[in-house]
DNA sequence: GTTTAATTGAAAACCGTTGTCAGTTCACTC
DNA sequence: GAGTGAACTGACAACGGTTTTCAATTAAAC
């Protein structure tokens, strides 16, 4: 009848022992060094920590004295919850969970809302480590981190610090297959639906100067392997027409299809710098009746499960994979000969969404 | 040239107030209570700190002394990345994370694979508190974690734990709405494939007898409710066919289609007790040829986004929502007046994929 | 020019562990 | 009966802060 544990903690390590007229030391080890005591002691130990409520030593204490947190830190600068709605963020958090939990150790998601720059979040995590997806370079949370005396990981990212590891995947070069895909099939009127390029709000079209100037690397490559591999063809870039959309949606992907088919109406593939844009623009065209891929083909980026299951051609690359080599990169610290950055392979993946351009051709002249 | 902030830890409060010739009191106002002390004083200390690379009070230290973590913990027995496959409990998840990103909570991930029952993982974590999901009642994990002397909440599930909190849906009521809105439509020969009953692998048929002893509430609920409904209806339930998963995915759910079909080739209803396991009806139905919802009826219930797309007729419970309460449930604690138990309602969404089932008929004489 | 009040900073206690290390007890072995 | 090893103790120093109490300094008031 001493009570439920839930109402206070009486119970400390020390007031355990001095209950059983032992030592600290035996409590402790009958918790951490069960070799470093008889059986029957340990039992005695524990059996009295269960009558008096005594949850195990504290963990917040002995992550002070031992240093270690048992934990690893994930910063993402998108508002927490965009992290499990979108199908890439949450293939990557399953890679790197998975990487954690083989580790034996927790995953904390640092709360930082993108609008108040409040960087205490991250001076605040009891973490060893962190790994930091889809954050603008000259995000402060980001620098925060760095300033943290942990190590770290970055994901999709340049990162030019010392001490400071990388995952990231062939972007350009998938994409640059894509773009070979494409104008193997004939095409030659192509746009493109890009993701955010900066930090303001913008929607629509974005010229050439845009999107170099983009703070998002991942963006910048996509986009740069399309257009090495329209260039390669003769293309002249200048003439493709890019639309931009900073929210990242199918619903988005849709209104950008649409604007750009507007606008450009001899286009005759568009492709997406990620499925879930390439979705929304399937949507459009389902809504418009565009027939795909005969009078429109659509591809996208990334392999998302839901682009396997409508068929989309896209670029795989393995996002899960990806969040896991994170994980053991920042895990796997101590490992003198450990590699500091790690490149995965993209695989281009042709489904039933692309089609020859000259079939396009052949329908408009059947009409 | 004193190092990068990545070699060691070097600075500590006390050596920056031993440098600075100050008390370590004032440090560490500078850092937590800038009213405690004169703005020049406290630029110079964080001047100094920057100077020495001191990245600010250690954040464990910090919460051993204020016995605050600033973390809630989250427990799934499931392995950790299944968090992150499934859409429902993404959309909880999501709801959870916005909760803890309002309140500036960490959200940490515990790692404990259900297989290795090592509850070590549970009495390691530094947090505030716990929010449970899906787990089932006798788990140790969760044993463990009542030991703990912190507040608790815990998804839908009936808990009998003094001083723990609970948030769920009205699984019954809207099973039973949707079994209404089924047997409106004619149907009498309903098949039902629902998830996961017991600890143990268990894939085919399940009888009444195992309906009842499952140890996953949601599961009994809903199944309960779609009973209530159909014998509401004059339906004998005992010759309803059930067929179980181990898995929660639509492969799974395309299998169950496919072996509850086999063996009732004329049920002229697929109710599934939750839409990813619906999906995979749909897709084998897509499969085999089975028209829907001519042919057959389908139906499922939580109401993730593909569903939406799809136009699934579900049950939609509102999944972020609860993951929200459930945070606000833990975070709000101390006050007095509020809710010990909560129950979200759930709404009958009638999509595409659920007809008449005279129209099945009708179809069937067409033939 | 005191007295009084407001500011500011220092000292010390405390948070709950872990780890080390010398030392004691005790049962066994040879 | 000395030697050996296992089991356990006790003291103490970290770990890196926060917070309360109180003294000292300064500014304001009379």
């Amino acid at each position: 009848m001493t009570g439920s544990p839930h109402v206070r903690r009486p119970a400390t390590l020390a007031s355990l022992a001095a209950e059983l007229g032992v030592s600290r030391t035996t409590v402790s080890n009958a918790y951490n060094r069960p070799d470093q005591l008889s059986a029957p002691l340990r039992e005695k130990v524990l059996e009295a920590a269960r009558r008096l409520g005594y949850p195990g030593p504290d963990p917040v204490a002995r992550s002070l004295r031992t240093r270690r947190a048992g934990a690893v830190g994930l910063l993402l600068t998108e508002a927490l919850s965009y992290a499990f709605r979108d199908p890439v963020a949450t293939g990557f958090l399953e890679g790197l969970a998975l990487a954690c939990e083989q580790a034996g150790q927790g995953l904390l998601l640092v709360p930082v809302s993108p609008e108040h720059a409040d960087v205490a979040a991250v001076h605040q995590a009891g973490v060893d480590g962190f790994v930091v997806y889809s954050v603008s370079e000259d995000d402060p949370h980001f620098r925060a981190v760095l300033e943290r005396p942990v190590p770290t990981v970055v994901c999709d990212q340049p990162v030019g610090v010392e001490g400071v590891d990388r995952v990231g995947v062939a972007d350009r070069e998938g994409m640059r297959a894509l773009g070979a895909h494409l104008t193997a099939l004939g095409h030659r009127k192509i746009g493109v639906l890009c993701m955010r390029l900066g930090p303001q709000r913008h929607d629509g079209p974005a010229d050439p100067a845009r999107q170099e100037r983009t703070s998002y690397p991942v963006q910048r490559e996509r986009i740069g392997g399309l257009r090495d591999a329209l260039t390669d063809a003769g293309v002249d870039w200048a003439g493709v027409p890019v639309v931009e959309r900073f929210e990242h949606s199918p619903e988005a992907g849709a209104s950008a299809a649409r604007e750009l088919l507007a606008s450009h109406p001899d286009v005759t593939a568009l492709a997406c710098t990620s499925d879930v844009l390439a979705i929304g623009a399937l949507q459009h065209a389902a809504e418009a009746g565009i027939a795909v891929p005969e009078r429109l083909t659509v591809t996208g980026f990334d392999g998302v499960p839901e682009a396997e299951r409508v068929g989309l051609t896209t670029v795989r690359q393995p996002v899960r994979r990806k969040g896991q080599v994170a994980g053991e990169l920042l895990l796997q610290r101590g490992d003198r000969n450990k590699p500091k950055q790690v490149v995965l392979p993209t695989e281009l993946v042709v489904g039933s969404t692309s089609g020859p351009a000259t079939q396009t051709e052949k329908f408009f002249s059947g009409w």
